[in-house]
DNA sequence: TTCTTTTGTTAGATTGCTCTAACAGAAATA
DNA sequence: TATTTCTGTTAGAGCAATCTAACAAAAGAA
């Protein structure tokens, strides 16, 4: 059942994910974490590693540590991301509990097209950039879901009376701010990606979403690249390509999920 | 892989769903026609018949016809829905073109929880009763899709100044009206189902939903019930239970989807 | 060094699903 | 009636994924 973008299974690219998860938090991942992460006998784990070497997605050698190839860790990012924003649509929009979320994206991850991805990602930006979408649905779907149905009881109900917020407000001392421009060290979540669309999806792709939580660990410069731990992972990124993200300013942008 | 939630692979789930949209259209369901939709062999389908009918999801003997039995069909519709669901939030939220959203929801269908199901179907309803919602989707992120992504250059945009509508509009003659009540024969849309949690369970696993086209074939009473078309679909359902279904009054709730 | 424990691999079986090729039954046509 | 066409089934193979049980290699402890 091979899905649809890249010619692998979503088995395999579990196994991806659970290799890139592992490097996240230890130096080494070895067949026992992946086969204890993924609650698989370690007996199924070697199998699955042979056929991602022989897709060149990793690079492993019986009994050795596993490293990913330049193609596996662009998977392996992708497939976290999708991840990332079906549990966050799930618990953030739905209201559905972690668990759960979790459980759901799991599965459906290795189905959500990169179109839809896109565009999901997207929302999130618009969400963000948009306190009266936000407004709507803390307080009149969540009202809604957590039984507070009144607000159903008649046919259509508008917001705009209860608005508790000056239209005017909306624009002081919030402007956002570039990734490249924050001290480094410092936290920020990610607002928006202001890029041409190939840029945009390559930068998606790697997990960089409305929400992520990110940090300059150092500048780089025209011919060095800067690093940045995205949602605790070390990345890469040419200059140009980091001066496409943009940051909530100190503080804003609460909206954050759990890696 | 078996699906969380009955004991069933998505596969057969794909096979149950393919015979309800047959026996839709046409009075029997054959071995080819499945085997046509799915695209797949007639070698492939007669194995998968006797798993289901293993599984007493249908009744099949050799060279016959199929027959669900109720719990077949309570998968199939319930699988159905599940895949309206979803390809209606990825094209009427998200924007994406039918056929992607066809095929993604195809593959995602099988993994959807039955909390996320429900809460995914609160979510049309609200949507349906709040027009600013509807506003904002339409007219702020459809917009910033197209590329018109002015009004993401601040940081912040609300959309209370563009607000075309007159509050106190809202309330005018748009009461909703109970499917009971409406014409025999006349074609409505489901705004919102009014029951407790579970005939409300047990109405959106049928596939009645925000949204959903529905015509009262036959009116029922205390012993005989509503026979409703329900997008195409013949369904019997209890008085009682066909109280809890409201309909958009004539003509309102555009937002109708395709079959 | 030798023994024990941890870790990883292999062999072999099973399940679910698909395919092609060959065959069998039923229906339509001559 | 005999023949052809359509339809459905079976046999046999293959693939991806999983398991248990047995074994092998490496690392740590005695």
């Amino acid at each position: 059942m091979s899905n649809s973008e890249n010619g692998i299974t979503g088995s395999l690219e579990d196994y991806l994910e659970t290799i890139y998860r592992i490097l996240g938090r230890s130096s080494v991942a070895r067949v026992r974490d992946i086969a204890e992460e993924m609650k698989v006998s370690p007996a199924s784990v070697t199998p699955a590693m042979k056929r991602l070497a022989e897709k060149k997605l990793i690079k492993y050698s019986k009994r050795n540590y596993i490293e990913f190839t330049e193609k596996g860790l662009f998977i392996a990012r992708r497939t976290m991301t999708r991840h990332n924003l079906l549990s966050r649509f799930l618990t953030e929009i739905l209201g559905i509990n972690k668990e759960q979320a979790e459980t759901d994206a799991c599965s459906m991850e290795h189905f959500l097209s990169e179109n839809s991805m896109e565009r999901l990602a997207a929302f999130f930006e618009f969400l963000a950039a948009c306190p009266d979408l936000q407004f709507l649905i803390d307080n009149g779907f969540s009202k809604c879901l957590e039984g507070e149905t009144e607000q159903l009881s008649r046919c259509r109900w508008s917001i705009c009376p209860l608005m508790n917020h000056d239209p005017d407000d909306n624009d002081k001392g919030l402007e956002l701010i570039r990734l490249i421009d924050i001290d480094p060290g410092s936290s920020r979540i990610i607002a928006r990606i202001n890029a041409d669309k190939q840029v945009r999806k390559q930068l998606i792709d790697s997990g960089f979403i409305q929400g992520a939580n990110i940090i300059l660990s150092r500048p780089g410069s025209n011919d060095l690249p800067c690093i940045v731990k995205l949602d605790g992972y070390d990345q890469e990124l040419p200059l140009e390509i980091a001066e496409c993200v943009l940051v909530h300013p100190e503080g804003e942008g609460k909206h954050e999920y759990e890696k």
